[in-house]
DNA sequence: CGAAACACTGCAAAGGTTTGCAGAATGTAT
DNA sequence: ATACATTCTGCAAACCTTTGCAGTGTTTCG
């Protein structure tokens, strides 16, 4: 039925020592039984038991791939990313949908990590202890999350912030917005200090956080009454799904963007080019995220690794579309009613 | 280092036979000593390795899953369910993305067929040869394609599009184009095959067929020229991005959907609340397909299958949203004029 | 009370591969 | 020709688990 390399063995002749070394360490095998076995093997359809190799190994030749959600394309784009460069390397991706529970991330990361070579833990819903613990009891990368004493990459989540925020003061906007994502979200931490930090050391910038919301366009629709309330001329979402919310909402406000507010996302997402007008966001080069997230697991397990690496972060980019423009001259919320539609004022300017 | 089951036998005493036997069949060990085992294996941390088991039982406790791009939210869901559903049933999840292309899609099925009990195959883009003989490799079950003698589920493309026609007959369409898909496609040509049959049947209705494009936004603005002067009054495309592509380059001749002419979409992805008007779609329930295709794939597996099953067809539903509307008395191609914006027309209706 | 049935446990083989070690064969230097 | 180094190949153990078979001890029934 199935061919194993005693089969192999047979057909050419020579023990399965030589096969085994002649298709693994092809050095050490003379040239001419070496081609001998590889055709062989090649015409049987040969494929080394995987299982049996583990075995003997120690390892599995897999690696796992723990994500919160595989219907956010947020994640796909990873997971393509970790799925590309592992199988360049050889190695086959085990993958896990933890459903932005915490308790099942912990259960499927220690159930996982016994059955594989390392596993990468993207956008970890646990506890920092949970996840520290899992980090030591198998080779584990952490994306999208930094916990001090455990590999990670992440985005420049800071930069990202403070590019926007640049974005927006050259543009006049004085009153910015902030709204902000799940409070338990790492990277909306990162987003939020980083902001706050901007517009401290800028002191003519007033930063206005709103929120927390859900990631979704819903949190989005919610913040933006908030937002036209607070007088902000801009308004920087956690994610693009905000975003979207957030000038939908502001449209049947009556309130235009970017004419009377300036909307910016996150994220990047391909979504971002279909809502009108299509969202000035932060671009985060998921795919490699990905790639990156295997190169540094790999590091690790072949113990290639040089020297410590705490935390890798990759650079973000700022992609200015349609939803951000010029302060007006009179803010959308300077009346407060929302029942009038301001766009003819700020056609005036 | 790792414990093993012979670290639980000299934990508790017994041989390493009852430790497999207390854990794997619980009812044929006596209970003090099953509990003792239990107890013992549960406070070392013993996980069985999959790979020891996995050479001996023949099976590896994992199932794979191919599909041609994990960025496509699509593909993510049906991911979901598949995940879901295998870790209800203990089987692990190998994923892989072709990348759409067929050869690598080829390679990865053989590859994967070696190391896993059965392969998901969804929405090949390989020839029915080369699907037909991967089949006879390994179980597999085929996802969003039906071919002869091989197993497979899909959806009621035929039922989807005729609910649009029905839809549209009933807003007093009578010429109804259709932006197609990928010519490659499978499910493309049932839609098609669909939407011509119902036109030929109910002999009033004119079918224009426009394309192939793109399954991309830009598909979508491309093939809105063609609509257009085609004098439709409805079109139906192949799915929602081209819908999304279709209504903002509509926009942007100055044709209102759905006052001048009626679109929908298919799929239903996320994305279809968020662009406006909210799109008219078919929805197709995704994860439900992922969980079934693991249901169909293990009763093959375990041979629990109830007679051959060739093809189970998951039903699908019209959503009525706000792309679709009566049709106009005046259609808005009638002047062939893009330059006049055609909304002032159809409001005197 | 004896025999048979039963419940439980242990022994040992098997599964496919890798790899340390030793042996065989060939080549090289003395 | 002998000793030695070198290159190549094969033997056999090891990896961890499951499972058929046999053995032991206990219960049940005639």
């Amino acid at each position: 039925m199935v061919v194993t390399i005693r089969d192999v063995a047979r057909a050419t002749g020579v023990s399965i020592s030589t096969v085994s070394r002649a298709l693994a360490n092809p050095d050490q095998v003379a040239e001419a039984t070496r081609l001998h076995v590889q055709e062989t093997a090649r015409t049987m359809g040969y494929r080394p038991n995987r299982a049996a190799r583990g075995l003997v190994t120690g390892r599995t030749g897999s690696i796992g791939l723990v994500v919160p959600d595989l219907e956010n394309p947020f994640f796909g784009s990873i997971c393509k990313g970790v799925q590309a460069r592992a199988r360049a390397a050889g190695y086959a991706v085990f993958i896990a949908d933890t459903d932005e529970d915490p308790l099942l991330e912990d259960e499927v990361v220690r159930g996982l990590a016994k059955q594989v070579d390392g596993v990468i833990l993207c956008s970890p819903r646990g506890s920092d202890e949970a996840v520290s613990r899992a980090a030591e009891e198998s080779a584990l990368i952490l994306v999208n999350r930094a916990l001090p004493g455990v590999p990670s990459i992440t985005f420049d989540n800071g930069g990202g912030a403070r590019a926007v925020m640049r974005h927006f003061m050259a543009l006049g906007h004085r009153r910015i917005a902030y709204a902000a994502g799940p409070i338990t979200s790492w990277s909306n931490q990162e987003r939020d200090l980083a902001l706050r930090e901007f517009a401290e050391q800028s002191n003519d910038i007033e930063l206005i956080e709103l929120g927390n919301f859900s990631p979704v366009f819903s949190g989005g629709t919610q913040a933006a009454d908030l937002a036209l309330a607070s007088g902000a001329t801009a308004i920087v979402a956690y994610n693009d799904l905000i975003a979207a919310g957030l000038v939908d909402r502001l449209r049947h406000r009556g309130i235009t963007v970017p004419a009377d507010i300036s909307v910016t996302g996150f994220d990047n997402v391909p979504m971002s080019t279909l809502v009108w007008p299509n969202l000035t966001t932060v671009d985060l080069p998921r795919i490699q995220m990905g790639r990156a997230s295997v190169d540094a697991l790999l590091d690790r397990v072949l113990g290639r690794s040089t020297g410590p690496r705490p935390n890798l972060e990759i650079p973000v980019e700022l992609v200015v579309r349609q939803s951000t423009g010029v302060v007006p001259a009179i803010p959308a919320s300077s009346t407060q009613s929302a029942a009038t539609p301001s766009s003819k004022r700020s056609r005036l300017v």
